[in-house]
DNA sequence: AAGAGTCAGCTGCTCTAACCAACTGAGCTA
DNA sequence: TAGCTCAGTTGGTTAGAGCAGCTGACTCTT
């Protein structure tokens, strides 16, 4: 039943099935699953359920909702996929974090799957967090509490040691932090979340898919020149200090990325 | 077995079932449903498979990946809810759009609990989709092709007729026409998806949940700044009249959130 | 009596088997 | 020829059984 590659190869019907699906605008499936999801959902609204709280088990929702156990455990699973609850072996199953992990998954998926198709999905996404961040810089010069400001510091001075340490790399967890504490003092979680998650998505592609060069000194310097000037109040400063960050990044992305041979494999 | 507002009550071990999960890193469920998933997206990228195209059947997965019938679907469902997949009853499972709609179901519930729960959710939502547009605009100065800033004055247009006919109110579609056509030329599909998914999250919750009272012709007004500003390729103006227009809206919603007592239901 | 091991009873996880529902295509009927 | 039915595909749903992780109380040992 399968072709050399694993391909499917359906012997009674290929033709047919070479017909693309019509839009029905009938996603997420059929319509008991979807409604099992929104009630379990509505549930969570309606009680006003913070993050952790227990929900009913399995038994109870078969018996609440009126459907078998299959169907219930199917929409605990698209939930969970997306963030909503969380399930434990063994516990229960309770509200989830609500996190941007769930996005992060996704768009790391879509931009794999569009950098092994030939797209420039990766640079797309790096655009993405330059917009965000260009559109933030603003806001953030001058008003960036003393106690933020001396934490940058110290994060650009642990750049600087390990650019010249032994790996002479600048290492990524210490780029993620400063661009999180960064935004951090806006008071907006869903802002620095969804920056991370952007932040995550990238890192975790750029390490697999392309073999990036870069110069640890340009970066702690592109990084020093930020935080000069978000403390020195100059917006302008600050805009143009993000921008030659990106496109450092992207000038650094450009060439292997049109080189590169995409290898045949995907273990993530 | 069930509490008064149908709050779960289980008696042979109460106070134990109140201690909170202990992370173990373990997200995302138990090792097999997640490996099944891993193996499916494995499928996808090893073999390029473009949205649309044809995933091997129900049976045939069982098969291939030496699981029963139940897990393939569970790991079909997860996928399915994270846009990897589209299932369609009677035709089969093809490779989903991967576009950015559970996205937007994700980050609507998770506004719309916040909300609930007394966050100032919505808010944040508007202040990220105001740093991406902001971030963006000055890209866009001078630079939009003649077409767009055609179809961009078109829809102006309709905004001043539909604010001064019957309804006297500007339809949400022609907003989030404006909105997607201003950066439609910048050819980055990943950033026009997160500009729209941010945009119907938003106008989903603020539909149902808060009425926001608004003056249509201030809102012609101010996109016809953005869009004369952005003709004339002055940046320092585009911005300002982007900050201006989100500066409106979250002043509109800022008094009825505060003093909006929530609808008791959620029928999504 | 204190400690350690066992066991019953929760929880979710996986499997098997059967049937239902949506859809296609070929062959039959009028 | 036009329309229908029917077999065979696909995913959707139900049912029942047993497995695996975890807790608390009971029991046996020291």
């Amino acid at each position: 039943m399968s072709g050399p590659n694993g391909a499917r190869i359906r012997n009674p019907r290929p033709a047919s099935r070479r017909r693309l699906p019509v839009d029905k605008g009938d996603r997420y499936g059929c319509a008991m699953a979807r409604d099992i999801q929104e009630r379990i959902k509505k549930l969570i609204i309606d009680q006003r359920l913070p993050s952790g709280s227990v929900l009913p088990t399995e038994p109870e929702l078969m018996e609440r909702l009126g459907v078998s156990r299959n169907s219930v455990r199917e929409a605990l699973k698209a939930l969970q996929a997306m963030g909503i609850v969380e399930i434990r072996h063994g516990f229960g199953t309770y509200v989830g974090p609500m996190s941007m992990a769930p996005m992060i998954e996704g768009l790391t998926f879509r931009t794999v799957a569009g950098h092994y198709r030939g797209e420039d999905s990766l640079l797309q996404l790096l655009e993405l967090r330059e917009a965000v961040e260009t559109g933030l810089i603003a806001r953030l010069a001058g008003s960036l509490p003393a106690a933020d400001l001396a934490e940058l510091d110290a994060l650009v001075d642990r750049m600087d040691a390990e650019a010249a340490g032994p790996g002479g790399e600048v290492r990524a967890e210490t780029d993620r932090a400063f661009h999180a504490t960064l935004y951090r003092c806006l008071g907006n979680q869903l802002l620095g979340e969804v920056l991370e998650a952007f932040w995550d998505a990238f890192h975790k592609v750029r390490t697999d898919l392309v073999d990036v060069p870069q110069d640890p000194r340009v970066t702690c310097r592109q990084h020093r020149e930020i935080l000069d000037a978000v403390r020195s109040s100059d917006v302008v400063r600050a805009e143009r200090a993000i921008r030659e960050h990106f496109g450092n990044i992207r000038t650094r992305l450009n060439a292997p990325v049109t080189a590169a041979v995409p290898r045949p494999t995907y273990d993530r």
